[in-house]
DNA sequence: GGTTATGCTGCTCAAATGAGCGGTCAACAT
DNA sequence: ATGTTGACCGCTCATTTGAGCAGCATAACC
């Protein structure tokens, strides 16, 4: 009954009519109506050779892509999570590095895209950007702003600084960035350095952003950066808060509500509130441990785009 | 600046949305208006990232057909040669009897396609149709008549003389058979037989076929069976005459021209003006070197389908 | 032998589609 | 500034296409 792949559809004369059809219409582009007068058939009797044709399989259509993009996994995480846009890329590294190399350079080829002239992009610290910047090779002359200060550790290089500084250079455009650390240790600190002009003026544009780019962090302190400029105690505190992420040094809960802790008091960056105001938001993250903390910024309405790796989609597309 | 074969259209983005915008349309069979809408887009948009889709290679639609015919070859072939239909087995035998196996399974399969309960299907005599024979399971309760005298030689199977009563009984119609040899020593003979009444009425018949189905010789000794009926010394003095191919007892020359010549008074069979008179004219060839002999009887109209392989359809398409 | 299914064919009409046109915007050169 | 150019976008209108329907033939079944 179930004529699963049945090429011959009614017999060898049908077939070669039913291939010939298909050519015209589908590799040459013929209407109906005019390869019904070159037959000598109905155009009714084209359209349905033309459905048997593809119904048995003599026509195939698939989508070919051979980038590192998984164009599957990107369109349904897009489609579950209600995002404007995702890019999973398609590699199977295991090791941090290489994982940050590959979305640094999707993210590159993103914010190339649709980064125009009139854009006012935000850049957070984190390394997935760093790698970003060294794959950007062209940009629109946007505005460019710092939104954190920086995270350094012993062993980064000390040029991962210069994120801001460079990509403004790459684009041409106006460049807004200062030199801080993420995390003081006094909230006393954090107001004399936003009284800084440097600090201030960077502050400033974050009403006029455009574009925001940052990266997701998980609550866990053998993955995160902040764990270690905090100490694990503090860490752990925080947890107990229900805190589960943290992007641009704000953390959040399970839903993506910011969490307001004393930490939030000495972080030096953009604030929940003006983030989420801004209209284009892409965010990348590595690693299937991160998937609840995506999942909880993606609820908080912080991210519009995602740019992220096969196994983190999959775990996404599992617990959503 | 030639962009080959360039999956990424614009940018990561662009191409996730080209892909779901295609899988979409061509996966899900979306309208285009309906896809707009869903994305946001005007229709014109989506036509137009569908065309770059297909464009770049990203969708891509190609014909797959894994039975025994070459789809290509016979669709190039029929159109070349203006036939109604053409069938290209794409057998690679290089024997005789296996490349007439092949050549018989596609032609049962043609006449059970195509024949009615109304039609009136002429056979002549030749080992390709045996073949057919053994390879019909089904066929409508036509009429079946025979064309031609039998061309038996020492060694053919003595059954084989059954083939338009076999035919008829897979058909459960009438069978209009005889028997007799194709070709008769004397005119006279010829004109005796034609008074038998089982001869007379399967000639009778001739101007209500609807169908015929033949084989193609060439006029070489090597080749052809009626070399061995006739002998060698009028064969030769045929090929003289300007005869270049041999169907059904009726010889043409390279025109595919009927040549009248003594032989054509002692011949058995139907003759070139009824014959052309048949609606659908089906024949079978084997054997690159029929080439020449194929396109005269093309050339003659004495073809209306043709079901031969692959190399003789490449040298019919060379010489055409 | 009549009568009911069944399938195939081509028609109508509304929806979908494609070609071409003008409008808008940005970049660039006067 | 200002005109020019080119790219992009969405509209209109003629054409193309698809869903459903009636006619007709054949097949199947009393």
């Amino acid at each position: 009954m179930s004529a699963t792949r049945s090429p011959l559809i009614g017999g060898p004369a049908a077939t070669v009519l039913a291939a010939s059809i298909a050519r015209r219409y589908y590799l040459e582009g013929a209407t109906k109506s005019a390869i019904a007068d070159e037959f000598g058939l109905s155009r009714f009797k084209v359209a349905r050779l033309l459905e048997q044709a593809r119904a048995s399989g003599l026509v195939r259509i698939e989508l070919h892509y051979d980038g590192d993009i998984d164009l599957d996994l990107s369109t349904r995480l897009r489609d579950r999570y209600g995002l404007r846009r995702c890019l999973v890329s398609d590699s199977t590294a295991t090791d941090d590095v290489a994982l940050r190399a590959g979305l640094g350079r999707t993210a590159a080829d993103l914010l190339s895209e649709i980064v125009t002239a009139t854009d006012v992009v935000g850049l957070a610290w984190s390394r997935t950007l760093l790698s970003m910047r060294s794959a950007l090779r062209s940009l629109a002359p946007c505005t460019v702003v710092q939104l954190t200060g920086a995270l350094s550790r012993p062993g980064v290089d000390e040029s991962s600084i210069e994120l801001v500084r460079d990509v403004a250079r790459i684009a041409g455009g106006a460049g807004y960035w200062f030199y801080a650390p993420m995390i003081l240790s006094e909230p006393s600190s954090v107001r004399s350095l936003l009284a800084q002009s440097e600090v201030a003026r960077a502050f400033e544009r974050f009403g006029a952003l455009t574009v925001a780019m940052l990266s997701i962090g998980a609550w866990d302190p053998t993955q995160s950066t902040v764990a270690a400029a905090i100490g694990e105690a503090e860490y752990a505190e925080l947890a107990r808060l229900g805190v589960c992420a943290e992007m641009g040094g704000i953390q959040l809960d399970v839903d993506g509500r910011p969490v307001r802790t004393p930490l939030s008091e000495r972080n030096v960056g953009i604030d929940a509130e003006r983030l989420r105001a801004v209209p284009e938001i892409i965010v990348t993250a590595y690693g299937r441990a991160k998937a609840r903390a995506v999942r909880a910024a993606i609820r908080g309405g912080l991210v519009t785009s995602l740019v992220t790796h096969a196994s983190l989609a999959e775990e996404l597309l599992r617990i959503a």
